[in-house]
DNA sequence: TCTCAAATGTTACGGTATAACAAAGTTATT
DNA sequence: AATAACTTTGTTATACCGTAACATTTGAGA
């Protein structure tokens, strides 16, 4: 099971930086990796609730933060979610490609158009940060 | 004063693309125009209040929608809220820059780049659309 | 003037996110 | 073990962000 899979790679990785992935913020990780695209906190908290029979929004979103600061997951904040981050350990920056319309998230590589974007930054005085980019679009199936 | 000069081209573009600048609509440009950087909707609402005596959300909320539309403000989805556009005319999709330092914005003009990632994101089957793209990093003024 | 469409007003609500404090668990040290 | 210090999680309450739905007004053209 890739569920699986990951949860193991994201516990190395976890191990490796020192922080702890509790039993709490792996079932959030689960839930996120259970569907496929962008996730929101809400619905999330709902699936917590249905798996725990209660939970409140905080338990849901520092889970969800813990996991974002760990890097394995990314917030989209143009709408308002999360997605799995799949350059776990990598050091690669994506250019990730979300459909407004499905959710459906696809990543490319961003390091050409990083280069385009650092140099031009730099000549206003920016050094930009590593990052991934993100841009919402509509993917092949969603495009009528 | 440089507002009224914004707004005087402000009212120049909306001609030319057959919208109208009506009263209200000015009046929360210039309401975003009063602050330097980022602005949210609430503060202008609330700005709006002590000017009109009554306001509700979707007042202001309606009138940047359109803004934002016209191309005079951009939407800066990490933070909810709105910028000034200052590449009215010449350009629609800002490369904004936002120093994790001091907060500072500034806006450079995305078309080049993001021409690149429409053609890369396009043999990915994703049609990419109409956005600014928001970077974090560092100005001049905060890097020693 | 009348009609239609666009813009604005108004009410009410739903989605997003965090503050503040309490309780429970964990770790290190004695 | 016992304690203390710290981290994590629970709980309550609330603040912030944004829009649906419908009423009313305004403005341009027949």
């Amino acid at each position: 099971m890739e569920i699986a899979c990951f949860i193991e790679a994201a516990d190395r990785h976890c191990q490796q930086q020192g922080v702890k992935l509790t039993a709490l913020r792996r079932q959030v990780l689960e839930l996120v990796l259970s569907y496929t695209g962008v996730v929101k906190a809400y619905q999330v908290l709902a699936d917590l609730q249905k798996q725990r029979g209660i939970a409140a929004p905080p338990t849901v979103y520092r889970a969800l933060d813990f996991l974002v600061a760990a890097g394995l997951l990314h917030k989209v904040d143009a709408l308002n979610g999360y997605i799995v981050c799949h350059h776990v350990g990598c050091s690669h920056e994506g250019l990730i490609l979300v459909c407004g319309d499905c959710g459906r998230v696809e990543e490319l590589d961003a390091t050409p158009v990083l280069d385009v974007l650092r140099q031009q930054a730099g000549s206003a005085g920016f050094a930009i940060s590593q990052q991934n980019l993100m841009l919402t679009g509509r993917c092949e199936g969603c495009r009528v």
